[in-house]
DNA sequence: GCTGGGATCGCCT
DNA sequence: GGCGATCCCAGCG
């Protein structure tokens, strides 16, 4: 059900591809939805530009640092959220981005948001499925374990877990870093923001 | 104090 | 495939 504090203590890197196939749910005042995270991408602290905590820590990226197993929300392009997991130590600003989720439970509360009836557009992007699942600013710096934002294990919803196989892929939208092979999502997943990207 | 750019999206051609 | 929307923040002066 909730995963354990030693779920998110582990290395950025698998704790990007253990979070592929878990599940993202939000309680609001609207409902419950809840999606199964298809795509990942992981930012270190060490060696990729890309990352916001690579010139250090700011205002801005400061929940990046804490504890690993809360949520680093942003603001970005002047008008859409990215939802993040943070990950290792304490004191060192490393994070798994989530970039796509398959729908799973208040599908029609996220049509509504998302003023869409396209089940695969609903979550197939980091801006998409923080509309979809009613997520902003103000989930930032929130324990994932505890709510109203959880990471559950898959077994909550379905008692037959599907099995999967993980491709490595370069990250979507970056500029510096974008040769490092640090994107993650299930293979033949039709909910993924782009299949388009280098193959690792 | 200003400025440029960004882990995006949807609509246009 | 290209572009505009739209705003916060980091970096520079």
């Amino acid at each position: 059900m909730i995963l354990s504090d030693a779920f998110f203590k582990s290395a950025t890197i698998p704790l990007a591809k253990n979070l592929l196939g878990k599940l993202l749910a939000h309680r609001s005042s609207d409902g419950i939805t809840i999606g199964r995270i298809v795509e990942t991408e992981a930012y270190l602290y060490q060696k990729d530009p890309a990352c916001h905590a690579h010139r250090g820590m700011t205002k801005r990226n400061k929940t990046m640092f804490g504890p690993a197993g809360y949520s680093y929300v942003y603001f970005i392009y002047g008008m859409y959220h990215c939802f993040n997991v943070v990950s290792g130590p304490e004191g060192v600003g490393e994070a798994v981005l989530i970039r796509a989720l398959e729908p799973l439970k208040g599908v029609s509360l996220m049509e509504k948001r998302r003023k869409t009836e396209k089940r695969i557009q609903l979550c197939n992007g980091p801006g998409k499925l923080m509309l979809a699942m009613g997520m902003g600013i103000e989930h930032n710096g929130l324990n994932l374990r505890r709510g109203p934002v959880k990471i559950l294990t898959p077994d909550s919803l379905e008692k037959k877990v599907p099995r999967f196989e993980i491709v490595t892929t370069t990250r979507i939208g970056i500029s510096n870093g974008r040769d490092l092979p640090l994107r993650f999502y299930i293979k033949d997943c039709e909910y993924i923001s782009k299949p388009s990207a280098v193959l690792c």
